[in-house]
DNA sequence: CCCCTATATGACCACATAATCATATAGTCA
DNA sequence: TGACTATATGATTATGTGGTCATATAGGGG
């Protein structure tokens, strides 16, 4: 029983959220999060990219309260604040299948 | 356990997707088809926005298999293709809950 | 056929933002 | 303190895209 009709607040916030989201670079971050903390060194080897552009991602990351920071010596030590964005990329997974699916149809049909 | 390992074509995909959903007008236009389908012209009135504006965005979702299209005489009808949506933006709003709580702890902490 | 309504589309503008570069800040260790 | 490492940040650029306007397409009814 969806049913999930959303204020215009509300609205706004979901839709920034699914924003922050839709950035490759980001979900990549997200993603090495999800087997542990990680330094930005760490993650700048991992992703590839440069250490600004993590460190900005980053940046956008927490203010949005999706990662959570602690400094510790000289580094920063990154975590995924909410597991719930891992349930939101499972079912935009499940989804995959389902549209590869409707593509086989429209191609066959 | 979550552990959502996504190759790179996955990820852009998962990043697309999320995307799509990151604007507040296209997740209104998802919010009036959960009660059913709609007409271009229902939609219009429905969010406010513009008829070329709407029809835009319906052809955004359409092209991402987010909606199905039914003409009927001089009506397009769309339906929301995979309910799945709904489920995402319910996860979200759950997060709405958690975010507000620490907002609160960071202010009196 | 003409008129009206519904929808789609192309041109255009404005704005947000991802990426890069250079540089600043800050912690560690000698 | 000075050298080194790690991280953050400001300026700048380039690009994508949401919104608007004008217009095209197309079906329905007279």
């Amino acid at each position: 029983m969806p049913k999930t009709h959303l204020n215009p607040q509300n609205l706004e916030f979901v839709a920034t959220r699914f924003r922050i989201l839709g950035v490759p670079l980001r979900l990549e971050i997200l993603n090495q999060l999800a087997d542990g903390e990680r330094t930005v060194t760490e993650l700048v080897e991992a992703t590839g990219s440069t250490q600004p552009n993590v460190s900005k991602h980053l940046n956008t990351l927490l203010a949005h309260r999706l990662v959570r920071r602690e400094k510790r010596g000289n580094s920063a030590y990154y975590t995924v604040a909410d597991p719930a964005v891992f349930d939101l990329c499972e079912i935009v997974c499940g989804n995959i299948e389902r549209v590869l699916e409707e593509e086989r149809r429209a191609f066959s049909g």
